[in-house]
Order: C-alpha cells, then structure tokens, then sequence
DNA sequence: CCGGTAACTTACTCCTGGTAGCTTACTTGG
DNA sequence: CCAAGTAAGCTACCAGGAGTAAGTTACCGG
C-alpha cells in the first residue's frame, strides 16, 4: 500500500478510535491493530501519540475551514456571511463525529509540541472570522476585533458542546442563537425597559 | 500532618505542578516528591491521578463560582450585574495562575469521571448565568436562555485563552470586549448606519 | 504498658509509549 | 533477467510512570 494511501487509513482509523475511547484511552497498540498493521509503522508515518491526534485534528480542522469559507464566500452582506457561517459550522459538527470535533478543542492537556499544530489552524478560523468583522466595521480596533472574533469562536464551540448534552437541538437552531445573541446581544432581550438607547456604563 | 491540612497542601502543590507542566507531562512521583511525602499517600487521598486533577479543578471551580456569584450579589441591574460577574471572573482568572484555569476547561483529554466532575462544576457556572439571564428576559423560551448562557461562558473560555497569548489585555479591557458583545452584539459596529436606536428584527 | 488506629514507606507489578534492528518485496538500471 | 537499492513492514525489546501489597512508625485512649 503506498505511503499517501496508508496515511489517509491510518488517520481515518485513529480518528475513530480516539473518538470511541477518548485520546487517553485510545492505544497505540489497539489502532495498529485495528489499520492492520505494526505500531512501528504508526511511528514511522507520525513521529508520537501526540502527533497521530494532530495530524487528525489537523485534518478536521482544515476541513471545517475549507466548509464554512465555502459556505461564507456567496453571502450578500456581511450579517449573511455570519448566518451562512455559523450554520456550516453547526452543520460541519453533526457530519463528523461530534466527540473528535470536541476534543480538537482541547490543546491544553497535550504538548506544547502537538497544541501548537492545532493552534495554527485553529487561528486560521479565527483569522477568518476576524476578516469578515474587519470589512463591515473598519474603524473598530484590531486587537477589539480579535476579541470579537474570539468571542464568537468561543461561543460556537461551547455551543457545540452543549448540544451534545442536547440532541434535540438542530444545527439550525444552534446557528440561530449564535447569531442572535452575535447581532442583537442581550438589550433586545429586556422587554420591560423602553429606554434602549442609553450607553452602557463602560 | 492532619488528614484535611495534608489534602490541602496535596492540592496546591499538584495545581501548581499541573500548571508548570500540563497535565500528562506531570508524574505523581514529582507531585509526591514536592509534597515531601511518599506516592501511596496520594493514591490514599485521592484514588488516582485523574482524581487528583477532578479534585484540583473543583477547588478551583467552586472558588470561580463563588467570586463571580459574589461579585454580582451586589448589583443594582441586570446589566450591571453582567458587568459585576465579568470583571471578577477575568480578575480570578488573573491572580490564579492561568494555565491551570484553561486546563479547567480541558475536560475531554481526560477519562470520563474526571471529565464528569468537571463538567458538573463548569454546568454550575453556566446555570448561575442563565438565571441572571432567566431574570431580565423572563420571555424568552428556556433553551434559549440555556444557549445564550452557553454562548458568554464560551466567549469567556475563549477570551481567556486569548489572554494567555496577548498578556497585555488587562481583566478589565477583556470584561469590557465580552461585556459590550453581549450587550450590544455586532450590529452595533457597523459604522456606515448611523441610526443605533432602533429596534432590532425580532 | 499495651492494643489499636491512622499516617506513612519501601519495593514491587504491569501497562503502554516509544525504539533498534532485521526482513520482505517492489522498482530500476545494466 | 538479475542485482542493487529503496521503501514498507515486522519482531522483540526498553523505559518510565500509574497503581498496589505489605509492612513500619508514631500517637492516643485505657
């Protein structure tokens, strides 16, 4: 089997297992088994256990990429291409196994060698939703829309997280609070005040 | 050394040696060493090393919860209190040596117990949101407002990550980014429309 | 003084990530 | 058609750290 093909199985196998059992219970022993094929070998192609889980974090996260700046590439106006986005993105998570998309969350616990991977391509997304921030509203700060576009990262993926508590929950409708709560915040909520103008207190 | 000063000690020392080196690079052997006591005792206290880090981060989390609750006894509105309970969490996570407060948020990389433990703690977190949320918009359906909660305290998270790259960002300076998202949301950014005042669709 | 209990230790086992060195099999040039 | 090189693959091992069994000290009530 050539060396392209053999990756791409490996990455598909590891991705599985570490979805099934969890990066730390997940052997290297059990996923060579399972390619059908010798740990050396899983050696040979990704160097560690750490590498094996950033090559498929990697993978996934290029892939996430790629679909919501398809999805963002046609949008109208710039509130279009937040909910076509969003919607990707919710969409990209129910396709793929939802417990790998959550730990491709997680850089911390692994080392400092492996988060780095998975931060490169995580600041790529970042990246992307900071540009489309940047076009509609240009005179706001970078570092104010970095914040910004961290803000909405954060709420994609903790939403993610809960609908996994919440099956019932569609794609759909978790794009919708994102992007509610991302245009309108939290005044449009409070209906007893009429006086929706005034500043907030800094 | 009595039983409850001996855990504490265990406690500090693990969250301190968990946060210089992550958790998987961390061994026992070294947190035992530095305790100045021998392995056994904390498989005593605490029955593994996943139990060990489940302990460090509910400490923390109870902590985290009861600076945030705290800080937002005292507010005079529902605005203020979102401001209140920001700026503390952004201070606790100042003074707590932030590598540990994002491993906190790593539940996945770990078995599922530890993972529970966390998650319980962290759902506190967003439960105390969500009925600050539950209390100003008493209309909008419960889901929503489990979302909505979900969404700040993963603008949070993921803010506080940011932080960790970007340390000039005060508490303060990020409280307020997370802070005037959530109030105003992005359509306030948009410069070309000068009309802020009305109503938002819906 | 003695029995019991509770903090504590030494000295292991075992599992799993990681590696050294060998074997097979396919391609390529003479 | 054969030899030589190269790339895929394997067996057998090591190291280190999580977790444990059994024993030891030290304190405290009777």
């Amino acid at each position: 089997m050539s060396r392209p093909e053999r990756e791409r199985q490996m990455l598909d196998i590891a991705e599985e297992v570490f979805a099934e059992q969890g990066y730390r219970a997940a052997s290297m022993d059990e996923i060579a088994e399972r390619v059908g094929v010798s740990k050396p070998m899983l050696y040979e192609y990704f160097g560690s256990k750490d590498g094996l889980l950033s090559a498929c974090v990697a993978r996934i996260r290029t892939d996430l990429y790629e679909a919501t700046q398809e999805a963002m590439a046609g949008a109208g106006s710039p509130e279009d291409a937040l909910w076509r986005g969003l919607l990707a993105y919710f969409a990209f998570m129910d396709r793929h196994n939802r417990a790998l998309a959550v730990i491709a969350q997680q850089p911390m616990l692994i080392p400092a060698a492996a988060a780095d991977a998975i931060e490169a391509t995580r600041r790529r997304q970042s990246g992307l939703t900071a540009s489309l921030l940047a076009a509609f509203a240009p005179d706001v700060p970078a570092r104010a829309v970095e914040a910004y576009a961290e803000i909405i990262i954060g709420a994609c993926e903790r939403v993610s997280l809960w609908r996994a508590r919440r099956p019932e929950v569609t794609a759909e409708e978790a794009a919708r609070y994102v992007m509610d709560f991302s245009w309108q915040g939290l005044r449009a909520l409070a209906p007893p005040l009429p006086h929706r103008g005034d500043e907030p207190p800094l």
